[in-house]
DNA sequence: ATATACATCTCGAGA
DNA sequence: TCTCGAGGTGTATAT
């Protein structure tokens, strides 16, 4: 990885054009061939780079110290140009393979957990099938309830009008079944936003939010922090 | 802002829990208490950092050289861990302040220069106003057409089928007004997915490609690169 | 290569 | 502060 502090103008024209005045900023030339500017300071993005090119690219690097450097896609449909002032600090640090990240609490552990618990979905319902497949895509869980129905669950983290608007899709289709042509939507995610509530109270769709600790045992459903 | 380059373990709980393994990875500190944690290499991501935290946060360096860092958000609800086992590099940077980004291209741009020339959209069209207010939010132009039909435009840069989605839960809202029960739709982007024109077609919904170089007359609507 | 959905999405505007 | 929608979204997975 190369860094390099450096007073420079940024041009991008691809996807679309932007313009950065001259200022000093980091460049950031990732071994993949990724390529990253980052300002400094409350005015731009925080985490994002100001501009930045995926792997991958070629980047050439004019001058030493360099006075230009240019990025572009291979189809050269994209591209971004770094015009050099002055050259404050350039380094190129060797850090091995990038290790790997473990992640705990997405999506798919939430599937996980539900998949083992149904019941925290609605009262009696169980377990047909994880990743039930219609035409367009998985539905995260379908299950039974009591009286024989079919209930198609979609599971988000924060479940947003999208999610009402995704699951509306599958249970079209799954519908579409005359044995299933009753089957009904049950929306669970830690987190619900109001309009999702509305527009899936709109559309016949049930709603429940879960606890992640409830579903994996560390606290009882009734007690709260405040109890 | 200040860099370190440092073979370390990251810890970050949250939204989520992840750990990293001991490695050689790049601390990137922003002088507005943004953190950061990148690896080089094909394993990780391209352009998102491994770990990071957005400002405000505190962030706590101990030792000299530092041997362990602590970021935490004020509520403490987020925490992130750096366990380091040797520095291979440590400095600051003063780059002042960021420096602005013009863009130019993006969904506003396309939105001004439509509603500048509403006949894009389709023959004919007189545009009512911009940004069309219903209760699930704002159509980005309402229009009349010859024979004064109503017409409501969803602009995108990209049109997707989520495109097609949203327009159409704004034509569900807006044809509850008797006066507008006949009103049409269009989708103008620069570029509309297969899928979406389908979709489009399925729903009655027009979808019309837009230059942004010919709506800002660079070009003659009718030539092609190929002409 | 394209489509589909997730993301600690981030970020900016508006209420 | 929260909510909502756009993004050069990026990223992974399945087709």
């Amino acid at each position: 990885m190369r860094l390099i502090v450096a007073r420079c103008e940024v041009d991008y024209s691809g996807r679309l054009i932007t313009h950065s005045p001259m200022a000093v900023r980091l460049l950031m030339i990732k071994t993949d061939g990724t390529f990253m500017v980052f300002s400094d300071g409350g005015g731009g993005p925080n985490v994002k780079p100001q501009n930045w090119m995926t792997a991958p690219t070629t980047i050439a690097v004019e001058g030493d110290p360099p006075s230009r450097i240019e990025v572009h896609k291979r189809g050269g449909e994209e591209r971004l140009e770094i015009a050099i002032d002055e050259v404050l600090f350039d380094e190129t640090h060797d850090m091995g393979e990038a290790a790997a990240l473990e992640k705990d609490g997405v999506e798919r552990d939430l599937q996980e957990l539900l998949a083992a618990a149904p019941h925290r979905c609605g009262e009696g319902f169980r377990l047909v099938r994880r990743e039930w497949p219609t035409d367009i895509g998985p539905v995260d869980l379908m299950c039974r309830e009591p009286g024989e129905g079919w209930v198609a669950v979609e599971i988000k983290r924060v479940a947003t009008i999208e999610a009402v608007e995704q699951l509306s899709r599958y249970l079209e289709r799954i519908r579409l079944d005359p044995a299933m042509s009753e089957c009904r939507g049950v929306l669970a995610a830690q987190q619900i936003k109001p309009q999702a509530s509305v527009l899936a109270a709109a559309r016949g769709i049930a709603c429940v939010e879960v606890d992640l600790a409830v579903l994996r045992g560390e606290r009882e459903p009734d007690l709260t922090l405040f109890g």
